[in-house]
This record gives C-alpha cells, structure tokens and sequence, in this order.
DNA sequence: TACCATAAGAAACATCGTTACCACAAGGGC
DNA sequence: GCCCTTGTGGTAACGATGTTTCTTATGGTA
C-alpha cells in the first residue's frame, strides 16, 4: 500500500472529499427546505453530479439516510462545546442534556432524522444504532463521577431513562403537545430533578437556576 | 372493503361511509404493511374506488395522514378497554401508561402516525393536536383523584411529564435504543416510581408487581 | 320534470427512487 | 511504457407516486 502526497488526489480521496460533500449538502438541504425537500435529483444538482453518485457511495437513498442518522448523532456534540470541559459532574449532567435539547430544537430537521420513522427508508443497522449510544458516553462517565462506585450498568440504566425523558419532552415540545418554550423548560427541570434523585444521583436544584 | 351500494344511503351518508372505509382500509393498509405502503393508488384499489375519492374527502395526502392520526390517537382507548373502570387512581394510572405502551409496542406503524415527522406531509392542526390532548383526559382526572386539592394545571403539568416519559421509553424502544422488551420494561417502572413520587403523587410500588 | 352542484372515474403531468447501458479514466501486471 | 481489468459516473429510461384536469354521471332541489 502506497501513500500519495501528490498534489493530484488519489481515488479514494476523491472519493472521500465527494462523500462528504454530499452528506454536507444533504444536511444543508435538509435544514433548508425540510426532510421532504430531499430528492436525489436536488442533491445532486447542488453538488454537480449526477444521482447516480449517491447510488456508488451510499448504494442509495437509504444508504445516504442511514449515513445522515450517523451525522446528526455526531453534529450533538457541537452543541456541547466547553459543557466537556465542565468539572462539577452534576452540572455537567444537566447542561449536556440542555445541549441536547437545544440542538434538537435548533436543528429539527435532522432530530426527525435521528427519529423520524421508517416510512423514509429509514432503519438504521446495529451498528449505526450502537454508535448512536455510544454519543452517550460522556453523560454516563459524569453519572459514574456523580457517585463514585456505580457501576457501568447502572450508569447505562440511568442513562436510558434521561436519554428517555429528554427525548421525550424535546419530541411532544416539536410537535406542540406540551405548551410553548416555557413549559417545556419547566417540565425538562421538574423531570430531571425527580428522576436523578429518584436514581439516586446527587443532584442541587440550585443549578437549574444558572 | 366494500361499500354496500344496493342499500339507499343519502350523498351525505354515503360521503361519511366511504371517508371511514378508506380510514379503516388506511389503518390496515399501514398495520399490514407498513407506513411507506401506503400510497393513494393501492388504497383506492382496496376500496374499489379512485384516487380522487381521497382528494374530495381528505383534500389530498396530508389530509388524510391528518385523519389517520386523530384516528391514531383514538385507537388508543381500545386498549384499555377495562382500565377505565378501576377503581383505585393510582392503580388506574400505571395501567393507563401500561395500555399506551402495549398500544405503541402492537401498532407501531400507527404510532409512526401519531409522531412521525413532518416529511411525510404530517403537520397536524391545532384542533388536531387538541385533539391528541383530549385523549389524556382519563388520566389528568386519576391524578387529581389521586391527591385531592389537585388544580387541574397542576394535573396537566404532571400529564405532561408522564406523556412525555413515556414517549420517550416507547419511542427508544421501537427504534431499539435503549435494549430489549425487559429492559423497557423495568425503566419504564422505574421512570414512573420516581416520577409520580417526584410529583407527589402517591405510588404504591407494589402495584407494579402485578 | 328540469336544472345544477357535486362527486367520481380516466388519463395526463411532474417528480421521485432506481437501474441498464455505456463511455472513460485510473491502477496494476507484463 | 502499454494494455487490460476494474470501477466510476453520466444519460436516459422505467415504474410508481401525488396531484390536477377534463369529462361523465348522479343525487338534490325548485
């Protein structure tokens, strides 16, 4: 296997680059116009190729769906720029599910991606599912730092039922079933509460406050 | 499904017969087959008609997704058909939830109506997201039986927590996010333990062993 | 009975995802 | 260096979809 440092790009980088550009541009045109407004033929006319392009790299819509899915798990982690770098482990947890929330309601479109049913071809493999939780993983190292000797299966167990609330307030707050802006905010905070102390994860109300 | 047309029906009779034969062979149509099987062609075959029957009783599509969805949600009584009738709230309550999750887990693609996304020309009215509240009604009037003195913004603020929660487990768990039927299972009764006690909502923990 | 508004069917239209077919160029073996 | 294999991407066609238009027929009403 060879290295090419020429300035000409190899295939596969070639391929690479237009990878990725059509997954950018799916992601632009989905935020745009909408999840409907995704038509091969539209996509690749922004980018200046033909469908069939979508056909070799992602071997189809569904193909290109699933690569999205795996984009708008990772694009979560933009919205959680310094949260990382937080110490306190309980302020962490809190503001990381903020991040969450805030990512979905700024990006609905690809949130409906991330959960949008099967109707679009959209049915993610194991192994796209897997990466989807493992996006979870700097949450359930700050549960196993909230309380030291918890296990990994029950940082898991925790994080199931917060990846459940949280997912569950932010889809009705889309979807206008529970209130406006304000409403949601109350009830993300009454939620959390209860379920973190429920779970036994030291939590100060106080924090919400900031 | 076939529309008896020896019969003498009015136009008005008729017009009411085949909007709830094309709902009826919809909802089937998706429960067969799934959401991405339902195109207006296929449909109108089942029910000897054509297509525009769809465009003069629904408006289109997206009108009788809307239909679909109401439908949806009144579906979900049907599982509950002796829960109504218990007598103790608390008791009521868990197996109000319990009945909307075995709802969603037996009639997923049912459940992609309610709270699919937006691409497939799913953008509900208000009167049909009022609609959708209406349908917890049963349950804000358990809560307030639960704590006497409960106002009912109270009972709709903790309604909104519980829906919301819920939601969340279901949605994770048809989209195989969070384990398997167990798994959900026990965050399911953990999540509403401590939830309800959150709340002050007085929750014997034995109930859940039954 | 005669008129009219309305509904349903047939067919056309625009668009979608997908797929043959075919040039064409990159990469490897001689 | 040359040729051949391989794979990549464009063109155009195919089937299916939602929608619209035109026409026909039928129930309701004066």
């Amino acid at each position: 296997m060879t290295v090419d440092f020429d300035a000409r790009q190899s295939r596969a980088e070639l391929r690479e680059d237009l990878r990725a550009a059509l997954l950018a541009a799916a992601a632009r045109l989905i935020s745009e116009e909408g999840l409907g407004a995704l038509a091969l033929r539209r996509l690749a006319e922004r980018v200046n190729v033909s469908t069939k392009a979508v056909y070799t790299l992602f071997g189809g819509k569904e193909g290109l769906m699933e690569a999205l899915y795996v984009h708008a798990f990772d694009g979560i982690a933009s919205f959680e720029p310094e949260v990382l770098s937080i110490a306190s482990p309980q302020r962490r947890i809190l503001e990381l599910l903020r991040s969450y929330r805030r990512y979905a309601l700024a990006r609905p479109d690809l949130y409906a991606v991330m959960f949008g049913d099967a109707a679009m071809g959209l049915s993610p493999s194991a192994e796209s599912r897997r990466h989807a939780w493992n996006t979870t993983r700097p949450m359930r190292q700050a549960l196993r730092e909230c309380r030291p000797g918890m296990t990994a299966e029950e940082a898991d167990f925790i994080m199931r039922a917060l990846w459940s609330a949280v997912h569950g307030i932010v889809s009705l707050e889309l979807r206008q079933l529970i209130g406006g802006h304000d409403m949601a905010t109350r009830l993300f905070d009454e939620s959390f509460t209860g379920l973190l102390r429920h779970f036994g994860v030291p939590f100060d109300r106080e924090l919400l406050k900031e």
